[in-house]
DNA sequence: GTGCAGATTTGCAGTCAGTGCACTAAACTG
DNA sequence: CAGTTTAGTGCACTGACTGCAAATCTGCAC
C-alpha cells in the first residue's frame, strides 16, 4: 500500500469519525459537509472526492454484505436448491459483522429509522442489493428461474426480514437483544421461504418444528402507526 | 365545494400538467421548480405550498392506495385468514387504477427506473406504506399475528411483488403487456404467500395449480446487473 | 356592501448540498 | 532530477428549500 493509499484511507476515515462525533453531539441535519470537512480538517471542496453524498457517508463499504452473498451464490454446490442457496447468501452476508461495528454502527440504524433523507438511501441502496443479488441467481439457475421469479424470490425475502426487523428496532426493550433478533430473523425466513427451501436457517430458533406465524410470547400491542 | 377549495385544486393540478408536460419534454433533472411555476404560472414560492418537493409531484394521492387497502382490511370477514386478508387488501389497492391513469402515469413508471431521487421517494412511500398495513394487519389479529410477524409477511408479500414488477417493467418487449403483467403477480403472490393463503389472487393466471416457481415460458437470459 | 378574520400568494434574502473549472501541491515513475 | 499522474483546494455557480413579512383574496357575519 503506496504512501498516498495510505493518507487517503487515513483522511477518510478521518471524515468518518468526524461526521459521527457531529452527528451524535449535534444531529444529522444540524451538521453540515462544512462542519465535517472542517472537523476532519480538509477543505470542504475535497468532501465529495471522498463520498459523493452527505448520506452516503453513513454507508461505507454499502457493497461488501452483496459481494459476500454473490460470492456464496458462485460457490453452491451443484444440487442445492434456489433457496437455500439464496438462504445461505444472505446468511453469509448478514454474518459478515464488519460494517455493523466501529463509531458508525448505531448510530447507522438510529439516524436510518430517525432522518427521512438516510432512510431513502438506506432503501435504494437495499434495494440496488437485490437486484444485483437477483440477477446473480437467476444466472446460477437459468433453467429453474427466470430474472423475475428470481426477484419475486429475493423481493420475499429481503422484505420478509427487513419489515420484521425495523419493527423490532422500533421496540426500545427488544431492540438490542441478540436472542429476540435471531429470533425474528428466523420467524421472517419462515414466512418468505419455508415451503421452498429444504435446511434450516443457521443459527435455528427452538420454534424450528412450528409452521404457524402464530406469536410465541405476548407482543407488544399494536399502536397502529403514528 | 368553496370557490377558495376549487382554485386550489386547479392549481394543482396545473401544477401537476405544467411538470409532466416539462418531464416529458426536458427530461426530470434538467427542469427545475421555477420552470414548473412559471408555466402553471404562479410565484416559485407557492410551488411549495402544494407539494413538499419535488418528487411528491410524480405521487400525488400517495395515500390513496395505503387508505383502499386499510379499509379491505377493516372489511374482513370473521373467518378470513390474515394472509388472505392482506391478498384481498393489496389486490383492492391495486385495482384502483386512480394514479395509473392520467398524464402522468407512464411518466412515473419510467421516472421511477431512471432517475434516482425519485426512485429513492417511490422506495420511501412504499416502506411506510408497508408499515401501516402491517400495523394495521396486526391490529385485526391481535392474538394471531405480532407486529413483527404481520410486517414479515406484509414484507414478503409487497417485497415479491415489487421486485418481479420492477425486473418486468425493464424488458422492453413485455413491460405493457397486461397479461404478462398479471402472471408476474400472480406469481409473486404464490412465492411469497402461497403457503398461508386459502383462496386465490382475483385475476388469476392459467398456471393457478402450478406450485413450483420454474419457468413456464423462455424467459430472457439474464444479464447478471449493470 | 362593508368589514373583519383567516387563508393564500408572493418576493426577498438566506442556507445548504452538490458541480465544473482552474490551479497548486504532493506523490509516483523512470 | 524531470515529467506524469493524482489529490487538494478555492471560487463561482445552480437549484432545492425555508423563514419572514407584506400584499391579496375568500368566507362570513352584519
Amino acid at each position: 500500500m503506496s504512501l498516498r493509499d495510505r493518507k487517503r484511507a487515513r483522511t477518510r476515515q478521518a471524515l468518518i469519525d468526524a461526521a459521527a462525533e457531529l452527528f451524535a453531539r449535534k444531529g444529522y441535519e444540524a451538521t453540515t459537509i462544512a462542519d465535517i470537512a472542517a472537523t476532519a480538517d480538509i477543505g470542504a471542496r475535497t468532501f465529495f472526492s471522498y463520498f459523493p453524498s452527505k448520506e452516503d457517508l453513513l454507508f461505507p463499504e454499502g457493497d461488501r454484505r452483496v459481494r459476500i452473498a454473490v460470492e456464496a451464490i458462485a460457490h453452491r454446490s451443484p444440487d442445492e436448491e434456489p433457496a437455500d442457496v439464496l438462504l445461505r447468501a444472505l446468511s453469509a452476508a448478514n454474518d459478515d459483522s464488519a460494517d455493523l461495528t466501529g463509531p458508525l454502527a448505531a448510530l447507522r440504524i438510529r439516524l436510518t429509522m430517525e432522518v427521512p433523507a438516510v432512510r431513502g438511501r438506506a432503501l435504494q441502496l437495499l434495494w440496488e442489493s437485490q437486484r444485483e443479488i437477483a440477477g446473480h441467481l437467476a444466472a446460477a439457475y437459468p433453467d429453474r428461474l427466470t430474472e423475475v421469479s428470481a426477484a419475486a424470490l429475493v423481493g420475499a425475502f429481503v422484505g420478509a426480514v427487513t419489515g420484521a426487523l425495523a419493527t423490532l428496532m422500533r421496540d426500545p426493550t427488544r431492540r438490542a437483544d441478540p436472542a429476540a433478533i435471531r429470533e425474528s430473523m428466523q420467524r421472517a425466513t419462515e414466512i418468505a421461504l419455508r415451503p421452498w427451501a429444504s435446511q434450516k436457517c443457521p443459527g435455528v430458533s427452538p420454534h424450528a418444528g412450528q409452521v404457524s406465524y402464530s406469536p410465541s410470547h405476548g407482543g407488544t400491542k399494536p399502536s397502529s402507526s403514528g
